[in-house]
DNA sequence: TATAATACCTAGAGTTACTATGTATGTCAA
DNA sequence: TTGACATACATAGTAACTCTAGGTATTATA
């Protein structure tokens, strides 16, 4: 993680939901594309993912199959309505949160 | 706290050590000042400032002094020099991973 | 005078991410 | 063909952080 890993708290669910709100990705391939598009900022380690994933699926939020690529099976998951559903609310609090601590690091005056 | 705690996670520190960086507070002021300017967003609980603050403190970011105010004591806290400079990276860390996470958030396309 | 607000503090529980480790297969260069 | 590396999944244990819950005491207010 090339930021301190205490800001990721609470984030990485909502992450990885957002990108699985696009398609099924699988373990490996999640952790390359949140690398690939967060700039490096983001590193994701498996040891903090995979527990993220059985949490989400225990809870409902996603599903997982098995697919044979290339002689190697994968593990893919794919959100499901109520995993949907919790994401759009998750993203509403990230800006409330978000919001909330620009507003107190940049106020100027009474 | 409005938000999920989750988020709280790594900020807390940021957010004392900005208001310390404007003028001296004390606990109780810091948590309503943080309540007040996030617009409620933010209800920093007593048992986690006080542990902050103590650790802050024992790592030269801030000192502290007892001050009488109308018959009772309160120790105010303050930053210091090397509090300064933390809260100037940690500040950098956080418009880095929160671009980040608005990067992955809104991605169109490849 | 009773209640709320102010003001400080600590112990313990719960959550979360990390490190470290294990297992196994596919790919590619020497 | 063999060794190194990337791919791919997973778990156990540790560390960090915030919360709940509790304690103590003073001041303001109804």
């Amino acid at each position: 993680m090339a930021v301190d890993k205490g800001y990721m708290s609470g984030s990485s669910q909502m992450l990885v939901l957002n990108l699985l709100n696009e398609k099924s990705y699988y373990g490996y391939e999640l952790i390359k594309t949140l690398k690939l598009r967060s700039n490096d900022v983001f590193d994701m380690k498996e040891g903090t993912l995979y527990p993220i994933l059985h949490k989400l699926e225990n809870e409902g939020m996603i599903h997982s199959f098995n697919q044979e690529v290339s002689g190697r099976t994968r593990r893919y998951y794919a959100i499901t309505d109520k995993g949907a559903k919790v994401l759009a609310k998750q993203k509403e609090e990230w800006l409330q949160f978000s919001g909330a601590v620009n507003q107190v690091l940049t106020f100027q005056g009474v």
